[in-house]
Parts: C-alpha cells; structure tokens; sequence
DNA sequence: AGCACGCCGACT
DNA sequence: GTCGGCGTGCTC
C-alpha cells in the first residue's frame, strides 16, 4: 500500500510493476508508468497510457529499474494491447538511430508506428463466397456472377464485396443480394488486410551465368555461415545484379519459415517493372511500400510486416522502419542513389542505417550499384565490405563511345543550346533511323526569367529561389517551395511590359529547338512534370522502346532501369550541371548520373555513341568518364577526399538554424558558433547563410562541423548544444553526414 | 506533438 | 474591464 502525497489516495501497487513507455512523440526519453505483471508488459509490448491530458498508444521500452520518481507518482497504463510486440532488434535499431541522427527516440518510434491505428481492431466489412448450392433459377445475371467466381485466379481466395461482384459481373447490386437470399453465396468477414501471397521458393530463378552463380555462390556461403557483413554487389547495368540478389533473397527466405527479406529501392514510384520482376521471379508479390500508398495499403504492409506473415518487402527508404518481426536480409538496389538521404524529419542515410540494421541484428546486408559511392567503395576497398564484381553478360559491347563537345571551342549558335557538333550527330542518327536521347537535367522551359529593363530576377514569395518558366502551362514554379504563379506579362518590379525573357535552357526549351530543327522526326518529351504518373511515364517509355520516337528530349527520369535497343546517341546538353554548388559528392554524382544515361545506349549489335557538351572539358569526372576507368576515377576522389579529411575519412556535421526572424537567427547563430568547445580534432565552421538564405518566409542560417573519424562527433555535439539556449523561435536541427548544401 | 499557463493588444 | 495572440514549459 502506498499513499500518493499529492492526492492522499491510497494505491495497491501489489501486482503492478515500472515499466518504460517511449510514445511516438518528439521526446528524447522514455516515460515510467505501473502495468499489471499480469499483462506481461515487456519491451516491445504496445500500451495505451494517459499522457498529461490525453490518452497515447506507446511501446513498453527497455531499460533500467532504477527508480528517480516516488512509485505513488506513477499513473498506471491503461491497457496492454493484444497484438505482436516489436521484436527486441527494432527497439535496439530506435535507440541506436536517434542516438547517432541526434533525433528523440520518440520521433524515430513515430517513424516505426506510422500505421498505429493499425493496431485498432479492423473493421472488416461483409463479403460473400460461394457455397454448394447451386441456384434454383438460372439468370444471364447469376450466370455473369457465378462465372466472377469461377474464373479468378486460384490464389485469388479472398471474398469480395456485394460492390465488387456486382461490378465485376456488370450486374445490380440486387442481382447479388438474390443469390445470397437464394443461399448460393454466403456472407462472410472481409479481412480488411488480405494476407501476402507466400513466395514460392520453390521455383528457380533465371538460368545464371558462371559469373553470376559464382557470385551467389561467395553469398550464400557467407549466409550459409551465419555470416553478418555488408556485400557490395558490383555490377554495371546487364550484368545481372538483381538476379544475384533475388537468389541470396530466396536462400534466406528458406533457411527459416518466417525470415523475412527487405528490398530497399530508391523511388519505389518510378519501379513497376522492378515489383513485376520480383513477383515474377517468387511467382508472389512483394509488399510495396512507399510515402504516399494509400492507407488502406500502408495498413495492410504495416500489420503483415508486424505479424511476419509479410516475408518480402520491397520499399523506398521508409520501409527500413516497418516493424518487421524476424528480418534476416536487407538488398539496397542502387545503393549510391541520393535519395536514400531522408532530408526531412529525422534526417538519416538509409543505405547507411542498413547496413547497422544489419550489423546489429546479426544479419547480412548487401548493397548493389553499377556506380558504387565513394563510402562504400572505400569500405570495400579498405576490407569492412566483402564484394563481388560481376562482368557484362555482353562482353562490354555496351559501354558506349564517349566523347566530349568543348563548348568553348564550338559553341551553339545564339539562343541555341545544341552545338553544331550535336545537331550533326543527330542529323546522321535520324538518317540511319535510329534512335537519339537528349538529355538535360532540368525541368521546365528556363530556369531563370529575368527583366531586361530593370535586372530583377523573377523569386518565389520570401525565398531565394528562381521561378521556373513550365511554358508547357503558362506558369513560373518554384521547384523547392512548390509556388506557381501564372507568367506576368509586366515586371512585377519596374511594371515594364513584354521585359520578362527566359535566361538558360531548361528541356522544354531544348525540345523547343529539335522541334524546330528537325520537324519532321517523331520527337517527346519526358519529365515529372509531362508524365506526372508512373503510367504516363511508361507509356513515353514503351513508345521509345518501340521506335516510336525518334527524339527523345529527357530529363534524368529516363536514366534508371530502361534499355533502348535502337538508341545509339546519347547527347547530354549541359553536363557541367551537376558539377557547381560546391558539394563534395558533385563530381561523384555527375559520374554516375552520365554513366547511366549514356548506358541507354547500344546494344551488343548497335555500339552507340553518347557526346557530353561542356565549358569544362579538362574536369576530372570527364576524363575518368572517357577513360572508363571507374576504379581510377574513384581513388582519385577518394585521395582528394582524404586530403581535406571529409567523408568517409573525417565525419561531417551541419547544424542549420531557421527562423522567420532575421536577427534572431543571427544572434542564436552567433552565440551558438560562440560557445562551441575547442576539441582536439574538431573544426567548427560558419554560421554562415545557407545557401536558399530566404526560404518559404524563414532566414536559414547554417554551421559545419568537421570532426577526424576517431572524435566521437554526436557526444561533441551534445556537450555543445546542451550549454547554449536557443530560443524557441528557432528551429535547430542537427544533420550528421549532410549530403545537400541547400 | 499537444496542451496549459502566462503576459500584452483590440474589442463586447 | 475580457477575449485571444503565441512564447515557454511540461507531460511519468
């Protein structure tokens, strides 16, 4: 019996016992709380708790027993809920991401239960099947309803709704409601989360070449052996990567009953052929999780990842936090890709959490590119990654002829942007009657419209950033904050009429120019913004695939996945593009994005050609580019990289502040660059203003911490955030490993 | 994240 | 005189 102090009630704390609940809150701590023993209420376990004034569902989370708060203090949770807890490995994975990204907990736990509500008892609707009976009449109608039954597919056993046979059928609802009253369908429970197709393991994969059975073969042994580690898949595109790791995906699958497998993917919107493939290949498929699948979806992966009746998971970076019960593998396809960098939120790097995913769970990771990272080439070099190179299955006949075009030397004609060098290659494609690829990483018809009578440059409300004239619709658009304004015809500075003029190409302009130079070729254009739709980009895509276009005008949409076997030129417009900025993946990134692109062309058959244009000819990416000595290419960026101690060889830190207030900012920046700790092997750099200084309203202002790889960077960071106060009205956030420098 | 508390401007 | 702005602080 104890007495709480505040209340003078009197609380029988016999059978209850502390435990720790982490809610999925922004709260770096977990919460001590009384449950009743008899619930089992241990880590892992959900809880519904009272939280100040409200009600939250939360986990039960580990820790220790230690006792800073009077038992009598403690509120109870109010119920432990009946659904499988989180495995011990994801609490672990929680804890050890928000201590690396400096994030709460909390707000890494809301990542792992962003489908909570779907632990509320579903609320499955009524469906019907068919029983023995058969009908007393028959009716076109009956008939069309009863052949609905008939004629799906065996796996295909979950009932369906009175809306959906009737639709099916081409029938009224009433029609259906006949049958039932007739006894010939019966009502039953709609499961509103189906169950996964089981892969079949069964089934063989694609008949392998040496080089790629030798490859499964170093993997499997590795998983074989209980192996951990991070493999690097190296392979360039036809070299038969993703069949390597969908066998290593299928021998875990079997090794035990409820293993289950994560494929990460970098844009899971743009990859239907790569879900088809994968259900292609376990005759089964995946669980596809992306950010904006529907709910019902989301809430059907989420609940079948907790339960582990979901075994194959392919998703974008997100899917890393699903509450998978037994994870044994994790595959990142294209592991160089930027956007596994989550930049919003809790900033994390995917692939890199992965590979700890892995590591700490005691599981293998394999990490697969044709274009590997700096980072994981280096760990591959340095011995921290196995890897395994596989060879083209086409003997390297499809490395195209690369060659630059020295704009200085031969520059495009005025207001033109394809230099005589292009325009005649393209001329001698299109006679041959075969295929071109323009490419231009850059949406819209200019990036910048200026005023000629008075200079002012066209921004989006309170930010610093160009309005992109899409004259496709008439707009300027701002591609960071998402404005859009109808195209003025005055200057909205100097009221000057018929003054505003595009400056710099964008690829509509550039479509602009085929157009009007070679109007009789079949020509699309292809970006998010004309094929907003993964269906209206594969249309474009199977067009070009079919010889229906002659010139294919693109931006780098085009770049993943497809093979055009009539394609032989690539013509990239500015391939300096990636290169400004002052990024320290900026060459890394140019050379894996033109190694894609002018990988769309040739065949074994058909060599291909791709020309890159550039001010810049002398740059090393495009040297290593001509070259094609990748290795070579990368040694050199990694040398370049070690000298100035950058990553992978010092660690890197950005703490950006935002505030709508401009001297607040500044003065929170100058203290907290004021009060930094001096450190042997750290180096504090700024504040100075980000690079979008004005952003949707707010001043953005940012620091840069530079640490040697042995300086424990979070725990310097702390000691440094943790003495100096900012006001509440500036954001504050910490990116460990920053990748973009806006 | 919510939600309350608290201290300064324009209104019944 | 009060309704309400959102800055600051707390939630076992």
């Amino acid at each position: 019996m104890v007495k709480n102090k505040k209340t003078n009630k009197i609380f029988d704390l016999t059978g209850m016992v502390r435990v720790k609940v982490l809610f999925p809150l922004p709260l770096f701590k977990a919460f001590d709380y009384l449950a009743p023993a008899a619930s089992q209420p241990v880590p892992g376990r959900w809880v519904r708790a009272p939280f100040g004034k409200r009600s939250v569902l939360g986990v039960v989370w580990p820790g220790e027993a230690i006792e800073p708060l009077d038992s009598a203090r403690l509120k109870s949770v109010e119920d432990v809920i009946e659904a499988p807890p989180l495995a011990p490995e994801i609490l672990d994975f929680v804890d050890w991401v928000a201590a690396y990204t400096m994030f709460p907990a909390g707000a890494v736990l809301r990542m792992v239960m962003r489908s909570g509500e779907a632990l509320a008892p579903p609320k499955g609707g009524i469906g019907y099947e068919t029983t023995s009976l058969g009908p007393d009449r028959m009716t076109p109608q009956r008939q069309a309803i009863l052949s609905v039954f008939k004629d799906r597919p065996a796996h295909a056993v979950a009932p369906m709704s009175a809306r959906a046979i009737a639709e099916a059928a081409r029938v009224g609802e009433g029609a259906v409601r006949g049958l039932v009253k007739a006894g010939v369908l019966r009502p039953v429970n709609i499961d509103p989360d189906p169950p996964f197709e089981t892969p079949d393991l069964a089934r063989k994969g694609r008949s392998l070449s040496p080089a790629q059975a030798e490859a499964i073969g170093q993997i499997v042994r590795g998983i074989d052996a209980g192996g951990a580690g991070t493999v690097l898949i190296d392979g360039v595109t036809g070299s038969g990567k993703t069949e390597v790791y969908l066998e290593a995906a299928a021998t875990v699958l079997e090794k035990e009953p409820d293993a289950q497998v994560l494929i990460l993917i970098p844009e899971i919107a743009l990859t239907l052929p790569f879900l088809k493939r994968v259900e292609e290949r376990f005759a089964a498929a995946p669980a596809a999780w992306h950010s904006d699948i529907g709910l019902a979806a989301r809430r059907r992966v989420w609940r079948r990842v907790l339960e582990g009746q979901a075994r194959l998971v392919v998703g974008a970076r997100s899917a890393l936090f699903l509450p998978y019960k037994n994870l044994k593998l994790i595959i990142v396809d294209e592991e160089h890709e930027s956007a596994y960098k989550q930049e919003e939120g809790v900033i994390y790097q995917a692939r890199d959490m992965a590979v700890v995913r892995g590591a700490r769970a005691g599981f293998p990771v394999l990490l697969a590119s044709a274009t590997p990272s700096l980072e994981t080439a280096v760990n591959a070099a340095r011995g921290r990654y196995r890897s395994v190179t596989l060879p083209s299955r086409f003997g390297g006949a499809m490395t195209p002829g690369l060659s630059l075009v020295d704009l200085r030397q031969h520059p495009p004609e005025r207001g033109a942007w394809l230099s005589p060098a292009l325009t005649s290659a393209v001329d001698e494609t299109l006679s041959r009657g075969e295929q071109t690829l323009l490419f231009l990483n850059r949406r819209g018809y200019a990036p910048l419209t200026i005023c000629r009578r008075c200079g002012h440059r066209m921004k989006a409300p309170d930010s610093d950033t160009w309005l992109v004239e899409h004259r496709f619709e008439n707009r300027l658009v701002c591609h960071h904050t998402g404005f859009s304004m109808a195209k003025p015809d005055a200057c909205p500075a100097c009221n000057a009429v018929g003054g505003l003029s595009a400056c710099g190409p964008g690829i509509e302009r550039v479509a602009e120019e085929a157009r009007a130079r070679w109007p009789h070729a079949r020509l699309e254009l292809l970006s998010s913004d004309t094929a907003p739709t993964p269906t209206a980009m594969r249309a474009i895509l199977d067009a070009m695939e079919a010889g229906e276009i002659d010139i294919l005008v693109a931006t780098q949409v085009v770049a993943k996945g497809h093979h055009f076997p009539n394609l032989t030129l690539v013509g990239v417009v500015d391939a300096d593009l990636g290169l400004s900025g002052g990024d320290l993946r900026a060459a890394e990134r140019t050379y894996q994005l033109l190694t894609q692109v002018a990988g769309r062309a040739g065949r074994a058959q058909k060599p291909g050609r791709a020309l890159l244009q550039t001010y810049q000819p002398a740059a090393p990416v495009f040297e290593a580019l001509l070259s094609g000595d990748r290795n070579a290419f990368l040694a050199a960026e990694a040398e370049g990289r070690r000298q100035l101690s950058f990553p992978p060889f010092g660690r890197l830190a950005a703490i950006l502040l935002r505030s709508r207030n401009e001297k607040t900012a500044k003065d929170a920046a100058r203290t907290l660059a004021s009060a930094a700790p001096k450190a042997d092997g750290v180096e504090v750099w700024g504040p100075a203003p980000a690079p979008l200084y004005r952003l949707r309203g707010e001043v953005r202002i940012r620091l840069l911490v530079k640490a040697r790889r042995d300086v424990n960077l979070q725990a310097y960071l702390k000691a440094w955030l943790s003495r100096v106060k900012t006001p509440a009205s500036v954001r504050r956030i910490v990116d460990i490993d920053p990748y973009s420098f806006l």
